[in-house]
DNA sequence: TAAAAACCAAGTGTTTTACTAGGCTTTTTG
DNA sequence: CAAAAAGCCTAGTAAAACACTTGGTTTTTA
């Protein structure tokens, strides 16, 4: 029951980002200042690409930026891409005895839904809320 | 970022306990109707027992029951008993970057808050509420 | 043209999870 | 009083998930 490194470096990854305002910034650089790995940061960073929340350039002095406005990234969305779905409990396929069904109801469903909507209702901007990080 | 069967399944032991009322239920019979194998079930009902939650009878005839009322039963305390911590996120012992600290002050302490606070608003009783669940 | 950076696929070691196996102890009952 | 039925207990294990590492290729700039 916890989120997992990419997660957890993917946000890392955009908030320091978001630091360095419209230049573009290597992976090497973040990595250095969040002492992880570059390479497995990489990893990360190709899926926040796919989504498209970040762009990139090539060859030296290139680098990684935001492609949206850090109002515009929603955590959640950001947390999905990176850690799957955001259930506390996989769904259930199939059958479900009544007792089951209790639970998920009254506990699995509201909770999941709680969840949701906390990193949903949270934006880049929010976490970062006009701080100067460094 | 998953509830672990340990805690799926100690919830579902202590919902069926609930519905058997003040009889003694055997572990098999259990492990039957929620089609559980019987030793992983006996690995919960052990730290459900050493806390409280249940009480126990041996020799035939015997099995387990109930050791508190329903609404006695917090569900965030039994998940703390099965699951361990509920933090979504481990604690950072030592060192943390200003960013990192402003992460973990905009998202993971207020969703770690907002899990305990829901399951420790819930107890067993509001997850039965007065059904018949057989 | 060499270096710096992004880009990419596959492999690997570690940890956690979800069990299984098998024995011991207590209690009831025929 | 013996046998069976239940709880009690420890250790082992297979598989999956996690957290990387390795070792490249491609693009771009100086």
């Amino acid at each position: 029951m916890k989120l997992s490194t990419r997660g957890r470096y993917g946000l890392r990854m955009l908030v320091d980002l978001s630091q360095q305002g419209a230049q573009v910034v290597t992976l090497k650089s973040i990595a250095v200042r969040q002492e992880l790995s570059v390479n497995y940061l990489e990893q990360v960073a190709k899926d926040l690409k796919r989504s498209g929340y970040i762009r990139s350039q090539k060859g030296p002095q290139g680098g990684y930026l935001l492609a949206l406005e850090p109002k515009d990234i929603v955590i959640g969305d950001v947390l999905r891409i990176l850690e799957g779905d955001l259930l506390l409990t996989d769904k259930n396929h199939g059958k479900e005895t009544l007792l089951q069904q209790c639970v998920r109801e009254n506990v699995y469903d509201p909770l999941n839904t709680a969840v949701a909507h906390f990193f949903d209702s949270l934006t880049l901007s929010d976490i970062i809320a006009g701080k100067r990080l460094s």
